[in-house]
DNA sequence: GCATTGACGAAGG
DNA sequence: CCCTTCGCCAATG
């Protein structure tokens, strides 16, 4: 068998290590698969953060990457209620990647969510965070 | 291969 | 909640 090199770096990987948190979840194929996965259990009525989704995904360092993943969820299916995504303060950050300028903060007061100059009110309360809510 | 951008978040001011 | 800086990681130029 072959022997490694005496040279050998004090990097054996670079990718993601295998943290217990998301062994946890039987996913893991994809990240993007992962994410559209959560928003779609997120409640009717309820909304989360994306730095919740990377947090429950085990990259809370990492919310960014859930906002890209959002990116494609134009063209997943099933549908992902991406409307009931926002960023930490509740604000509609997304809003922009809708068919209309209008559309996102309408499907959300269509579910009983208010929300005035593109913020939700009383974010708090109609938050849903999947580490705590969707505790598997 | 480096620089910039992005549906973010935390920390400091 | 305003600002700026930094970190994060992938895609894009």
């Amino acid at each position: 068998m072959k022997k490694k090199k005496s040279s050998e770096k004090t990097t054996p990987k670079k990718s993601l290590p295998p943290d217990p948190l998301i062994s946890i979840r039987k996913k893991g194929e994809s990240f993007f698969e992962d994410v559209y996965d959560v928003v779609r259990q997120i409640p009717k009525g309820r909304v989360t953060s994306y730095g919740a989704i990377a947090n429950f995904l085990g990259t809370k360092s990492s919310a960014r990457m859930v906002g890209w993943a959002m990116n494609g969820c134009g063209h997943i299916k099933p549908k992902v209620p991406a409307h009931r995504v926002v960023n930490r303060l509740g604000m509609l950050s997304g809003k922009v990647h809708f068919g209309s300028p209008t559309q996102m903060e309408e499907l959300l007061l269509k579910e009983g969510i208010k929300v005035k100059k593109d913020i939700i009110v009383d974010f708090e309360k109609y938050f849903w965070d999947p580490a705590k809510e969707l505790l598997l």
